[in-house]
RNA sequence: GUUCCCAUCGUCUAGCGGUUAGGACGCGGCCCUCUCAAGGCUGAAACCGGGGUUCAAUUCCCCGUGGGAGCACCA
């Protein structure tokens, strides 16, 4: 790494699923970063797994990663185009005299492993070929490039975010640097590819750790410019085990189907695994002015969904109301087959936002509140609703009716005429209110009753309070 | 098995030798109240165990225990 040159940050996906929430956390720190001095940030695409990869799924990393609000600098790099180049680095190693070729077949070293259980040793490459002479091989047989290294001494990783970590040399085997195919492995295009590219902090999730001491051997022996490393940790089910699709290692984009918003999941993500005092609400903007490795926390953390939906509500009730409008109507044209709001209908969900926004925890629960505003006409009745209107509630709503309808159809007016009529009635308020509630809106929960009835006008309301009188 | 990492309320975390161990989510109570939320006040709730080092350990070191990750011609 040159001093005084800007960092290069990358996020290294595989394209053989969807970008699931470590992954996106991941992105999420190198981005941080990357912004915070500077920086760039680069994207590469770690295809070189034939059998694996599909160009949906690269599709499907790239949406999340725009959805995510992560954008990346310069064109994707694409690491299969570069496996001539990574094959250059392995001759090269070769002619340095720190690689070799190995002989032996997969079910020789299938066999040698076995043994090493059997003996409850290392799984270790014993480094047969290491230094045989290749004349023994067989004439034309095919052969693997290993790395032959170092045997003695420790190789250290200077990690940001764990300290040093140490490895004795010689619990380090010779790893495959090309297959007997000619194809190179993820461990030799890794490092060449992060040179190439002149990156200067790699970082990644803690399951990579050990992968680190492999690859500084190659840098090394490449007498390559080493990169500061920072290996985050990883993210575990709510039940502690490893995030599994049951519950949260989902695509980033099920967490925006299920109501959350993208400035939310960054604002969670960040705060699982960082922290900066006692701050909970931190906006993007203020997360790259704050962002460092040593305020990352060192150990596992837990997905909890309460806690997500809890800030989710705060973003909610803190993004405008048209903005809203927008992502609740992007959110039902995403839906098959797509639902279109009326003019009408997106009039009075923009009229009763405010009152909405303040009592959803996700977008799925604001388009559930709002529903009864879509349509016109009687409401079916939600379980709560069908057991608030018995026979006294429904008496209760038709002695209400008269009154309503004599009354100026505004929200204060309306109010001030069914505190008059409960107290004159001598009901309580909420007595009076309720079946009206269920009436108008279908449920046993909804915005402020007084608000909802003007919103709806003094017609629709009344042919949908009729409907329940008696 | 082996290598490596980690360890503060149920969960996310603050703490970087001396604190009534703080905050947030969740949970309980009270207030507000037309329902539900939101909001305000408030309560219960934690330093994994054992040895050291030190005048003093949640904090530093070692061991144990418990979790996790890696150990492929996958990435």
């Amino acid at each position: 790494m040159t001093e005084n040159a800007k960092p290069v940050l990358r996020f290294a996906p595989s394209p053989t699923g969807m970008l699931h929430i470590g992954g996106a956390r991941t992105a999420l720190f190198n981005w941080l970063y990357a912004r915070h001095s500077g920086g760039k940030f680069l994207l590469r695409i770690e295809d070189t797994d034939r059998e694996r990869s599909t160009p949906q799924a690269v599709a499907a990393i790239l949406n999340g990663m725009r959805w995510m609000g992560l954008d990346w600098d310069g064109d994707e790099i694409y690491q299969f185009a570069r496996a001539a180049r990574h094959r250059e680095v392995a001759e090269q190693l070769l002619a340095k005299g720190r690689a070799y070729r190995c002989y032996a077949t997969p079910e020789e070293l299938t066999e040698m492993r076995e043994a090493q259980k059997r003996e409850s040793k290392p799984l270790r490459y014993d480094g047969r070929w290491r230094n045989r002479d290749p004349k023994e091989a067989p004439p034309g047989a095919p052969f693997a490039v290993r790395l032959k290294a170092e045997d003695s001494g420790e190789t250290i990783v200077h990690d940001l975010v764990l300290g040093d970590v140490r490895f004795a040399n010689d619990t380090l085997d010779d790893m495959v640097l090309l297959r007997s195919d000619g194809t190179p492995t993820y461990m030799l295009a890794v490092v060449v590819d992060d040179h190439d590219m002149g990156v200067t902090h790699v970082i990644r999730g803690a399951d990579h750790l050990n992968n680190a001491a492999r690859q500084l051997q190659i840098i090394t022996a490449m007498g390559w410019p080493i990169p500061a490393y920072g290996h985050l940790p990883l993210i575990n089910g709510p039940d502690g085990a490893k995030l599994s699709k049951r519950h949260g290692a989902l695509a980033v984009e099920a967490y925006r189907d299920m109501g959350y918003l993208s400035e939310t999941m960054r604002n969670y993500l960040l705060r699982l695994g960082w922290s900066h005092g006692d701050e909970e609400i931190i906006s993007t903007a203020q997360a790259i002015e704050w962002f460092n490795f040593e305020s990352m926390g060192k150990s596992a953390a837990r997905m909890d969904f309460k806690k997500l939906d809890n800030l989710n509500g705060h973003y909610i009730r803190s993004t405008s109301d048209d903005v809203l409008v927008a992502e609740i109507t992007a959110f039902l044209e995403r839906q098959t087959p797509p639902r279109i709001l009326s003019d009408k209908a997106r009039r009075r969900l923009l009229t009763a936002m405010p009152a909405l926004k303040e009592r959803a925890k996700t977008v799925v629960e604001l388009i559930q509140s709002a529903e009864f505003l879509f349509t016109d006409g009687i409401r079916d009745l939600d379980e709560a609703a069908a057991k608030l209107l018995t026979p006294e509630a429904r008496a209760t709503l038709t002695a209400t009716l008269p009154v309503l309808e004599a009354t100026d159809w505004s929200g204060a007016a309306l109010e001030a005429a069914a505190r008059a009529h409960a107290e004159a009635t001598g009901l309580k308020l909420g007595q009076v209110a309720q079946p009206l509630r269920a009436a108008l809106t279908g449920k046993g929960i909804s915005p402020p009753l007084f608000e909802m009835l003007a919103l709806l006008g003094r017609e629709e309301s009344l042919v949908r309070l009729r409907a329940y009188a008696g």
